[in-house]
RNA sequence: GGCCCGUUCGUCUAGGGGUUAGGACGCCAGGUUUUCAUCCUGGUAACAGGGGUUCGAUUCCCCUACGGGCUACCA
């Protein structure tokens, strides 16, 4: 059987961080299995659908280079691949369970149950619409066949639930954290076919990975309580279920909970891949796709010997659900921020200048091999492309110099060694070898210490003590602009 | 509260009955760079607690604590 995986998410907003991750490790063991990786829509809550939700997701992955061999876009043999568009089928699977006496009618009014709950609160207790009280509430297993069949042709309103078998212990296996027994007497008797004709996540979930034939499921952990239903509805059907594997969740940076979009406010990094009305996505505060994919990807799972820097292709290589972790994961930026350093030395000069270019003008007016050239000089320092942007001097001449450094090392003597200097430079073959050693010859020549004229070179060059090696910078820059630098900089200070 | 899951450096993690408990990020120090960053070298720092089992437990079992999730006609 072809391995077939899914995302599965609902368009109730935009994509969180920890979906991101879920998305990407269903990917990576679809393809580290030679299979298939689907998108499907879950939008069976039509009160909670969100405008333009289902568009950011798939938007999102594109960003990321997550490609999906199915989705509600571009189809596939098993669709649709949007559940409102699937409504018909959960129907005939809701009922076909009622035949089979897997699940019921049950026409309690939310105010009923509301009731209910809030009694079962003040006594200190939890109702549960279970196997234990079922035949005490207004269902179809209380009522009489003809009772409940006039009611449904009279059009009232009904949900059909599950009926949980009574005190079982029921065993179910994940692939991450192994056997899990629950007694069914704790369950509750879920909703899976509710009253506005729509099916709740659990049928339809259920239903669609059939007829999708999907061969793992890969979900968060706050899915493992409902793996007991999932597995006791498989069996309903007399269907083999999936392999289920539930992810540790991603936790707040510090502090208690799961990963929230507080604490992206609070802490000043972003939860969304991309940016959602007010809040700021990865893509827009400068990340590069591969190296969120990076960090993700080791937020919970790791190769077994101690490669980090990878490749989307190389996490596929070496993906395996063994060797995902079972505790949740706190989420660390200084890390994130390493990866994406990394990931832009390993970039080509030139494809740094065209991501930066897609998000900075600032030099627009600067040609193409300039650009690349300064590129070169500096990218080691990058954390993000942004940061070119502290390297304008590398283009432009200084804006201001640091105060700091000119007290401390621009001498009254200073301006006329330059001058002087400069004659030497003009003299001197290309290449920054050739610079190094004209500094060389000309402190020898003075009988003078380097310091005297690298570091106001520096100020002259940089407006500060940072950048570059000065005969690099100086190579790069050319004669006309060091001498032009060195007149404005002998001007105004 | 009930049910389920979990717990190795600050963080991500490797390991697993006998190890100097390994790596990465961060941090600190030194070196390189007559600058800064990078880079290199070194350092800092962990098996939640208590009981078992065992010649020996961080590793296996139990309990406690702590953390997490679920507890909707939401997913």
């Amino acid at each position: 059987m072809q391995p077939r995986l899914r995302f599965a998410p609902s368009p109730t907003g935009p994509l969180h961080i920890g979906g991101v991750r879920t998305a990407l490790y269903n990917y990576l063991l679809a393809k580290n299995l030679k299979g298939k990786f689907i998108i499907r829509i879950e939008d069976t809550d039509q009160s909670r659908y969100v405008e333009g939700a289902e568009e950011y997701i798939l938007q999102s992955m594109a960003w990321l280079g997550i490609e999906a061999d199915e989705d509600p876009n571009k189809g596939g043999p098993l669709g649709p691949y949007r559940q409102s568009e699937r409504k018909e089928t959960y129907q005939k699977y809701a009922v076909e369970l009622v035949a089979k006496g897997w699940a019921y009618y049950a026409f309690d009014s939310s105010e009923d149950l509301t009731n209910y709950r809030e009694k079962a609160e003040k006594d200190g207790e939890r109702f549960l619409y279970g196997p234990l009280n079922r035949k005490g509430l207004n269902n179809s297993l209380s009522l009489s066949e003809s009772e409940t069949q006039s009611r449904i042709e009279k059009g009232k309103d009904f949900v059909i639930r599950f009926k949980t078998p009574e005190n079982k212990e029921i065993v179910f296996h994940d692939e991450v954290r192994g056997e899990i027994t629950v007694n069914t007497n704790t369950l509750d008797d879920k909703v899976l076919y509710k009253s506005d004709g729509m099916p709740t996540y659990h049928l339809a979930n259920v239903v669609d990975d059939h007829l999708m034939q999907i061969t793992h499921v890969v979900r968060g952990e706050e899915w493992l309580p409902s793996l007991a239903l999932h597995t006791l509805l498989y069996q309903a059907f007399e269907w083999t279920p999936p392999l289920f594997a539930h992810l540790p969740l991603l936790l707040k940076p510090t502090g208690k909970g799961k990963l929230s979009k507080r604490d992206g406010e609070a802490g000043g990094f972003p939860v969304f891949p991309l940016s959602w009305n007010e809040s700021i996505g990865y893509k827009e505060a400068g990340y590069e796709p591969e190296a969120l994919l990076n960090f993700l990807g080791l937020l919970g799972w790791n190769p077994g010997d101690d490669t980090e820097e990878m490749t989307l292709a190389e996490m596929v290589e070496k993906f395996s659900l063994d060797r995902v972790q079972k505790s949740g994961a706190r989420f660390d930026l200084e890390k994130l921020n390493w990866f994406n350093a990394q990931t832009l030395q390993k970039l080509d000069p030139t494809e740094i200048v065209a991501r930066y270019k897609k998000r900075n003008n600032n030099f627009d007016a600067v040609p193409e091999s300039i650009l690349v050239a300064g590129i070169s000089l500096v990218k080691e320092r990058l954390i993000k492309v942004d940061d070119l942007n502290d390297h304008q001097y590398l283009f432009q001449e200084p804006h201001s110099y640091d105060d700091k450094a000119v007290k401390k090392q621009w001498k009254e003597e200073t301006p006329e060694l330059l001058q002087a200097f400069l004659k030497d430079l003009i003299l001197a073959p290309e290449g920054s070898e050739a610079v190094k050693n004209a500094i060389h010859d000309f402190c020898e020549k003075r009988e003078i210490g380097m310091g005297k004229i690298m570091a106001p070179l520096r100020i002259a060059l940089v407006g500060s003590l940072q950048g570059p090696s000065v005969d690099e910078l100086i190579n790069f820059l050319g004669i006309e602009a060091v001498k032009q630098r060195i007149a404005i900089a002998c001007e105004k200070l």
